[in-house]
RNA sequence: UGGGGCGUAGCCAAGCGGUAAGGCAACGGGUUUUGAUCCCGUCAUUCCCUGGUUCGAAUCCAGGCGCCCCAG
């Protein structure tokens, strides 16, 4: 059962979690999702001698999730975290967090499509549930430390602790982690996040002989089956997919929809309206969404483009404040591509004013803007509104 | 029923006698720990119908049917 580390077979470094505390005397809690990474980590810290700790958050479904793959934190992923703690020979716990995923995670994610944003459940998941309410249970286990599996790195800075992109750029989630304040990173590690890439990580899962060493990467939503992410709405909320009309941006009648709940700004697909001809792409993307009267407004691509946004309950993690003088900065307004040049200026209300350099599409009120310089985050903003 | 025009996939649309472009939509897949975007693939044995001419017709001819415009 316990992991045998021959003198040939080193591991991977890793700077020591408390600056000159040793491993056995520092006591971590690992955040064990089930699959991969989560488990990686647990091993790895106990492996180097960490007093480790496990939990293992069930967040929804209860008994309903079992076997589903590329879930999270419910049915089939618990055993398998607590499989792992039990191969370590760690303590492990579950949590029943499902009352508290529901109000803080799901409910928001719903009432957030009713009023024609687009939210990120995964952002909000780590700012109430995992590092607001887990971090708090670590504390009560006296744990020096909570470690997950994201990818990302916390560094030391002049400043207090940074939070800084992944060293494989291809897989880092810092964009998922803007919300995370100082004192959170006090006691948040990352451990994966110095790893080149996921090979690396499922290296250490296979040498620890984890059963999870192959298990498939999440993706999506957690809670929501299939991809299918308008049925769990409408779940929550019966009725919110009400019929509408699918108007141009002059306000002409284009079709109907099934539900603005349907809609992002920026889709192209499901609109279900072809034809027309004139230009050299006659592809209809979302432009805005009117909840109030539950309209579609579409254009083409040339009118996506969006050249100012307003940030709400920004958490600002650079050293100097953010003043109201703008600031050129670069940022992300999705996990996936590069950061953009903007300019960004604090305004009274805890909020943002950002501007792009460049117009930029696809952007929606409930998205978040997560400000970069180089490597380091920033920082980061709900969207409140587009526009200017 | 005077004149003119048009009928090609769900929509738009090339083709003008040589064996059905393209776009949109849709569907499937890839990328992706949010939604999107993006990328790749699939999608008319058949061109309103019926005859005819021709080695060969969506393309020419005749007759129907349907629609639009102008003039009434």
């Amino acid at each position: 059962m316990s992991v045998v580390l021959d003198q040939a077979d080193v591991l991977p470094v890793l700077a020591p979690l408390v600056a000159g505390k040793a491993p056995a005397d520092t006591r971590v809690v690992v955040a064990m999702s089930g699959g991969v990474d989560s488990s990686a980590t647990a091993a790895w810290l106990h492996a180097l001698g960490y007093d480790v700790i496990g939990i293992t958050l069930q967040l929804y479904d209860h008994g309903q999730a079992v076997g589903r793959k590329g879930a999270c934190c419910a049915g089939q992923d618990i055993h398998d975290a607590r499989d792992v703690a039990a191969g370590l020979g760690i303590p492990h716990y579950v949590l029943d967090y499902e009352s508290r995923f529901r109000d803080q995670v799901m409910d928001d994610f719903a009432d957030a499509y009713l009023r024609g944003e687009t939210p990120i459940p995964c952002v909000r998941c780590n700012q109430t549930v995992k590092f607001r309410d887990l971090l708090a249970t670590a504390r009560e286990l006296g744990a020096d430390v909570l470690a997950t599996g994201h990818y990302a790195r916390r560094e030391e800075g002049a400043a207090g602790p940074e939070l800084r992109r992944a060293a494989d750029d291809g897989r880092d989630q810092s964009y998922f982690l803007f919300t995370t304040t100082r004192d959170q990173l006090d006691l948040l590690r990352f451990p994966l996040g110095g790893l080149p890439d996921k090979a690396a990580t499922r290296a250490l899962a296979q040498r620890f002989g984890l059963r999870v060493a192959d298990k498939p990467d999440s993706q999506d939503i957690c809670f929501v089956p299939d991809g299918d992410y308008a049925r769990v709405i409408e779940k929550l909320r019966p009725g919110a997919a009400e019929p509408g009309d699918i108007v141009d941006m002059e306000g002409n009648v284009l079709g109907r929809h099934k539900g603005i709940i349907h809609y992002t700004i920026g889709q192209r697909r499901g609109l279900g309206i072809g034809g027309r001809t004139g230009g050299e792409d006659d592809a209809l993307y979302v432009i805005r969404l009117d909840a109030d009267r539950r309209r579609v407004i579409v254009g083409p691509r040339a009118a996506l483009g969006v050249g100012a946004i307003t940030l709400r309950e920004v958490n600002w993690l650079g050293d100097a404040p953010l003043g109201a003088r703008p600031v050129p900065v670069m940022v992300k307004v999705r996990s996936t591509h590069r950061p953009v040049a903007v300019t960004l200026a604090a305004t009274e209300d805890g909020g943002a004013r950002l501007v792009f350099d460049q117009p930029e599409p696809g952007v929606s009120p409930g998205q978040a803007a997560v400000f970069y310089d180089g490597d380091r985050v920033l920082g980061g903003g709900w969207i409140a509104a587009t526009g200017g």
